[in-house]
Parts: C-alpha cells; structure tokens; sequence
DNA sequence: TTGTACGCGTTATCAA
DNA sequence: TTGATAACGCGTACAA
C-alpha cells in the first residue's frame, strides 16, 4: 500500500507538505504542488479513509437503519430505494455509510446501542420509518447523541431533523377521490397502520375529518401494515361496507385479493405508490411517494445538520394516481 | 470520547495491559483483569474500530458489490435478501462491510475502481450477479488484488471462491417438468438472459440437451433478464410455438401478462423463485433459490479465505417449485 | 506478568 | 512557503 509518506520521497518534500496538497490548502507554491501531484499520479496513490477518519476528531460516519421489523416481504422495494438514495449522496459528500436493520438491534439496551454505534466511529444517523417499539432508538435520537434525520416519523429538536409528505393531506386527497369516484359510499372501512404510531394517526385524523365532512358510517381496524392481517379484517368485516380505505398499499393488495377470492367487489385505494401494485393488475388509486429521492433529500438534510444547522420538518411531495403495469415495467 | 488510556488510568495499569484484556490474552493476571474489567464498565469503554483497523495492518473489510445494472424494479427483492444475510454474517464475525452497486462504478477503469477500494481499506469482496460487462471488476478479480466470493457467476482461483446452484441441471429440471406436463410440446421458445454470459450458457446447454432427448423445435431469443424484452419477444414469436421457458421469473411473468394481453394460452416457466411471482397470481414451474441463505454461505466462503483457505466452488440446493401467493404473505 | 516504545497513515500546530 | 513533530486510539514486539 503507497502511503503519504512514499508520495513525499519520491517528491522530495515533507509529508505535510503533501498532505496540504491534497487537501487544497493554498499556503502551497505552484511548483511543490506539481512535483506532488506528479508523484501521487506515478504512485497510483490513494488517501487512506481510515487514517483521516482516525486523524481527524470530527469525521462522520454516517448509520442507515432501515426497519425490516415488519417482514413483509415487499418492504425491500422500500428499503431498496432508501438505500440506495443515501449510497449516492454518501458517495457525493464523501462520506462513509454503514448499514443497519433495526431486527440487528432489537435485543440491546439504549446505552447498548449507543455504545455499539460510536465504537463504529458513527456519530450521525438516518432512519428509515422508526416505529414506536423501537425504544431504544427514540430513546438515542432524544438524548441527542447523534445527529439524526429521521424520514417518516416526526420529530425534531436540536440535532435531529425530520423528512416526510404530509400524510395528512395526502390520507384526505387519496380517500376523498376514492370516495368521489363511488357511488355507495354510507359505509366505509379504514384499515390503520400500527395502532399509537405518529404518522397512523395522522392518516387516520385525515379520515375522520373526511366523515365529519361528507358523513358515513365508519369502521377503523389496525393492520399492522401488514398484508395478512388486512386480508383477515376484510373477510370478516366486507360484507357490511362499501368502501375499503388502506393505509399502505400492501393492506390495500391483501385486500384486493381477499376480496376477489370472496367474489364482490369493493372499491380500495392504498397509499406509498409501490411498484408491486403494477403487478397486480387492480388499478387503484394511492399516493405515490419517490423513496429514492426522499433518501436524498434526507442525507442533504443531515449534512446541513453536521453544517451547524437547526433541526426542522422538511415537507415532501407526494402525488396521488395509479400505478400502472406499463410504468412499471417500462425500461 | 473515552479512550484506552482514560481505562489504563482508571484501573492503573498500562495502556498495553488494557489491549491485553480486551483481546483475551492469556498472559494477565485475575487480579489485573478485573481491574480493568472493572474500569471499562464504569467508564462505558467500547473500542474504537477505526484506530484498530488502522493498527491492525491484516484489518478486513468487506466490499458488497450488488448489480443493479439491469434496473428491474424487482431485482430489488433479491438484492435486499443478499444484504441482509451479509449484515447478519457481518456482525456474526465482527467484520466491517461497505455496499455498493455497480453502477457507482460504472465511469472507473479497473485501476481507478482498485485504488478507490484500497482507499476504503477494502480487501475483500463479496460480488452478487456478476456480469460480464463489468470489466473493471472482471479484471480486479483476475488480478487477485482482493480475497473475493462470486455469488452466482462461477469464477475461481486462488484467492476467489464462488458459490452458486448448478444451473445447468436446475435449468433441465424445471424445464423438463414444464414439457412433461404438457401435450403440446412441438414448439418450444426459450428466453435467455445476457448472450454470452456464463449462466445463461450453463441454461442454455441445458435447453439442448433436453431438446435432443426429447426432440422439439428450439427457438431461442435473448430477454437480458429483462421483462419489457420478453415482452416484446412474446409478441413477436409466440403464436408459434407451444410452450416459453424463460431464464428469470421477471422474464416469465412479462411473459405470462404479454400472453394475455394477447388472449391466447402459452405455459411458461420461470427460474429464481422471486415472491413477486405470487403476486401475478399465475401459477407457474419456478427454480427456488434462498437468497439469504445463499449469501450467508458466500461470506462463510469469504471467511475460510481470509482465514487461508483456498478458492473453490460452492454448489447448494435449489427446489423446483411453484411460489404461491398464500406462502408469500403468511406472516 | 507488566510496562515501554514504536508503528499504522493522516491532519494540525508551530517554528523556521 | 515549507518542514518537523505531536496528536488520533490501538496493537504488539520486546524489555523489565
């Protein structure tokens, strides 16, 4: 391995002068600098990350944790999407990343966590829809040891930023139009996410407020967001309602299919716009959110944070349609 | 920032004697043990991996490269699966892994791609799906300049393993069983997947020898693992033929929705066993592989190397299937 | 059994 | 504008 002492023989100058070269300083005559860049070309030398990383105090690793706690198997378009957004943008700050799935955690204490993540040298971190049971990571994000964005779950102080869509809205918009397009709407069926979390409530404010507007019977169950439980609720409760509101479009496809093994239809919409909704071949509208994109807009948001800049809620768009086969596949 | 010396001080002993401890060596006393056992809790020492990796000169860590090249949203699943046996193994056996995917690579030349891996202080590999058109990388492993594990692309020398199903017969299998199964078999189109490529031979071989056993028209079209092209394929070829064998599942199911857009009934076979398949619904003959299951034995392989084994080949089991939609959700 | 001293590759601080 | 030297946190010969 060619180190920075090798570029500095062959140059013949001090390491430091070297090192000043490298990192663009300006105190560095033409000259010096051509004779260093020389050699660094001759050499093939590359700066070892790791000796910066040790060298300088402040040097960031950055942690993905991504929540495969819920295993369903189609969270990995997701989880996907996520990471390779932050590989990217790492890449474009220079930063190191370092993966996580919260399962990795689930058996550590917060004081463990916290040790574990700084013995890795990491000090800042992104975090891919944190549910409430993870405790031990709230409980990291609220004593501020790292600097922290968090994208879809709300929560903001001084070190720790938040990236989503506004669910609100986006709930109201996909269910209102759900509602418009149908004319049996007296009885409708909301499948929630997982019952207490922040943004489940915010979805199911939205329908609330939707019944108070337009008026009809309303029955609220929790799903988990997962598949298997929506496709339980739906044989159980169908039969009565006229409209089935999901809170993910994984809920919605289990529905979809429970329902047709039942024989009747019922109108469903779902919400996140996952590529697999394509494959099902059952139009239905949803809200379409751009992970990939959310994932970087998540790491520009961190680096303003290790920048010196506040904590804050950054809003994203969202888009409500259908997600179609032919978009889906088109290359 | 709690270092090995504030842990020497703590329990009065030297910095050396501390390393002792946390590396269980045998040379230290009960008495000093405890001691600095003792020092470490109450300071919540936990070392610091970048300053070990940058002592330790042997210090490993493992590169995983994933090809998402062919950008089929569905390549997804599979490369998730790859990564989380990797994190399990990772922290199984206390090694620090780096994800890419090829396309960051895509502008480097093959020394450019060393030097930016060495900087990493890369020095082992693990390579998902490698394709023949990533020279660079091609070259990186015939030059043995990183202990490498091939996962599905068979490679080996002596610094590389690789590891994979024997495609060859698993190809023959699922395919042989598709024909049996049918009357009509007279005329038969086989999607392949990269022209050239070694898997795609291995499958390719397969196809000929069945169809010299059996005896039936062979017409072969190369898809690049790529639905839209079997598609197109589909639309262009299938009213004469009887029966389509495709190398991928994805190339199956555009198979299988261009069949019935068209409106006509053609059987068709797949090969990987993605849960996606469940989803489309049509119940077809698929090669099922366990990705995690696969991936963890690749860094098992990665380990033996590390540990001065020698390359070789790894051949696991495959299950000649149909993925059905209740497996794919029960939770 | 314990401690001293040096090396790993880099940056930062001074003094020259 | 340059260069010597001390950190950074740890492992490890080698000496005590």
């Amino acid at each position: 391995m060619v180190s920075i002492n090798d570029v500095a023989r062959k140059a013949g100058v001090a390491k430091s002068t070297v090192s000043k070269v490298l990192n663009n300083y300006q105190s560095v005559s033409d000259k010096t600098r051509l004779k260093v860049e020389r050699a660094v070309q001759e050499l093939g030398y590359v700066p070892n990350v790791v000796a910066i990383s040790l060298s300088k105090k402040e040097f960031n690793r950055v942690g993905l944790i991504v929540d495969i706690h819920h295993n369903n198997q189609f969270i990995d378009e997701i989880g996907m999407k996520y990471l390779i957004g932050a590989f990217e943008k790492a890449k474009e700050y220079h930063l190191d990343v370092v993966t996580f799935f919260t399962s990795q955690f689930n058996d550590m204490s917060s004081k463990q966590l916290s040790a574990y993540l700084k013995s890795q040298r990491i000090n800042c971190l992104i975090i891919y829809n944190l549910s409430i049971e993870n405790k031990n990571i709230y409980k990291l994000i609220e004593k501020q040891e790292f600097y922290s964005v968090l994208v879809d779950s709300l929560l903001v102080n001084e070190k720790t930023s938040s990236v989503s869509i506004d669910h609100f809205t986006a709930q109201y918009e996909v269910a209102k139009k759900t509602i418009d397009e149908n004319d049996f709407k007296k009885r409708i069926l909301y499948i929630a996410g997982g019952r207490g979390g922040y943004i489940t409530n915010q979805r199911l404010n939205a329908i609330k407020k939707l019944q108070k507007e337009i008026g009809f019977n309303l029955i609220v169950k929790y799903g988990d967001f997962n598949e298997y439980k929506a496709r339980q609720i739906i044989f159980e409760y169908s039969r009565d309602i006229d409209i089935v509101i999901c809170a993910s479009d994984l809920m919605a496809i289990g529905a979809v299919f429970a329902l047709s093994e039942m024989d009747i239809f019922r109108p469903v919409c779902g919400f996140d716009g996952i590529t697999l909704m394509g494959y099902t071949k059952s139009a239905m509208n949803t809200v379409e959110q751009n992970f990939c994109q959310k994932s970087k807009q998540a790491f520009d948001e961190l680096k303003k944070l290790l920048d010196g800049g506040e904590g804050r809620h950054i809003e994203i768009p969202y888009e409500v349609c259908r997600v179609d086969y032919m978009d889906v596949i088109q290359k």
